[in-house]
DNA sequence: TTAAAAATCACCCAATTCAGGGAGAAAAAA
DNA sequence: TTTTTTCTCCCTGAATTGGGTGATTTTTAA
């Protein structure tokens, strides 16, 4: 079998280099180069192909997600697996429907890396046992349980929308939002807007 | 000279391997450990103590600035560097505050990190230029400015104050916070309470 | 299939915020 | 010292939010 060549894009020095370290000695799979922008990833992916991008959310500028669907859509045969912290479990969700193949923790060890890279390689999809209990149940447990509707009335808020504008978003009554309004404010504890964004930002439960 | 003996607390594998090869095969330095809790971190310091500690900000359950300012009381022979990622800045001055030596952000390069450990291991202080120069100013310049008294009351607003409570704290008449209020809303480009909050978290720029 | 949860809408009322204006005192910069 | 900025305060009125209560329908789970 062939070696499975990997890309690492991430804009933090110190993870590339532990996952670089990680892979060092593993057997099938080679370290093919790593970018810190969405930028220098694409330029480097005009010159060679990785099988596997393991790819950070988090990046300055173009975000992660799309930086996923613009390599799937120009590079199907590459791969990507997901990379975040666990406190962002919430982007896991769209980066999958943009095409990831997989999503790992930062946390992750060698053998769930490897794994991942492995499995992906193959075309599989992977999701580390964590992820994907959370996954299903859709939150960290800890969080307060937001229901599909009240998620999408918080987005909207967060972004600055009147209640008014919600309704008018989600073809539902005002007084309707209304209500998700004030379901929001008493699970999540807050006493106003204010702290109501500031919360789900903090938690980033979007 | 004695080596420096090096301790990671950070909850992310990949960002401890990193920064344990790194260190490797630098003279003078020595990898003794790492934690990724608090706890563990406090269990740690019981059996031996590092002359420096790199400590991330972003710790599950307890967060770094309350560990930094911890591990600074019980251990004042203890050097504390803060890890953090660029977006949260914000965060730089309170670990100051709370006796950190120095501060790293994670993309940090082999030659910045041994240099910040050596130097905050002789007592002195350490920051990245890049930090360096946010702290003086303030803020990322692309932003708007801010005014000493618009950031307090901006500050209140994202704890969820109402402009009643802020006027109390502050001393001064709700009509005033109010017209502060308004001007925040222009300065940052915010329609209402949410965008506001929702923007100055964003940009970090408190 | 039945029970529980979620989504929908309505009403009232108080509190707060938003938008517009003006205006004087204090502090900082020129 | 003069000018500019910041900070202070007030007014009016519309719009929005916050708190409480209650009810119907749809969806989901047991």
């Amino acid at each position: 079998m062939n070696m499975v060549k990997v890309f690492i894009v991430d804009d933090h020095y110190m993870v590339i280099e532990g996952i670089r370290v990680l892979l060092q000695h593993e057997p099938g799979i080679t370290f093919c180069g790593a970018a810190s922008s969405a930028e220098s990833c694409m330029a480097f992916l005009l010159t060679e192909l990785p099988d596997v991008i393991l790819m950070d959310i988090n990046l300055p500028g173009v975000n992660g997600i799309e930086l996923c669907q613009l390599v799937r859509l120009k590079y199907p045969s590459v791969f990507v697996i997901g990379l975040s912290t666990f406190n962002q479990l919430s982007y896991i969700r769209k980066m999958m429907e943009n095409g990831a193949s997989g999503y790992l923790l930062k946390n992750a060890g060698r053998e769930e890396l490897t794994g991942a890279i492995i499995k992906v390689a193959r075309g599989q999809e992977f999701m580390s046992s964590e992820v994907a209990l959370i996954l299903k149940h859709g939150n960290t447990s800890l969080l307060p349980l937001l229901t599909r509707r009240e998620k999408e009335v918080l987005e909207l808020i967060v972004e600055g929308c009147t209640n008014n504008e919600i309704a008018r978003k989600l073809f539902i009554g005002i007084s309707t939002v209304d209500t998700h309004r004030k379901n929001l404010l008493v699970k999540l504890n807050a006493r106003n807007t204010a702290a109501l964004v500031r919360i789900s930002l903090d938690q980033k439960l979007l």
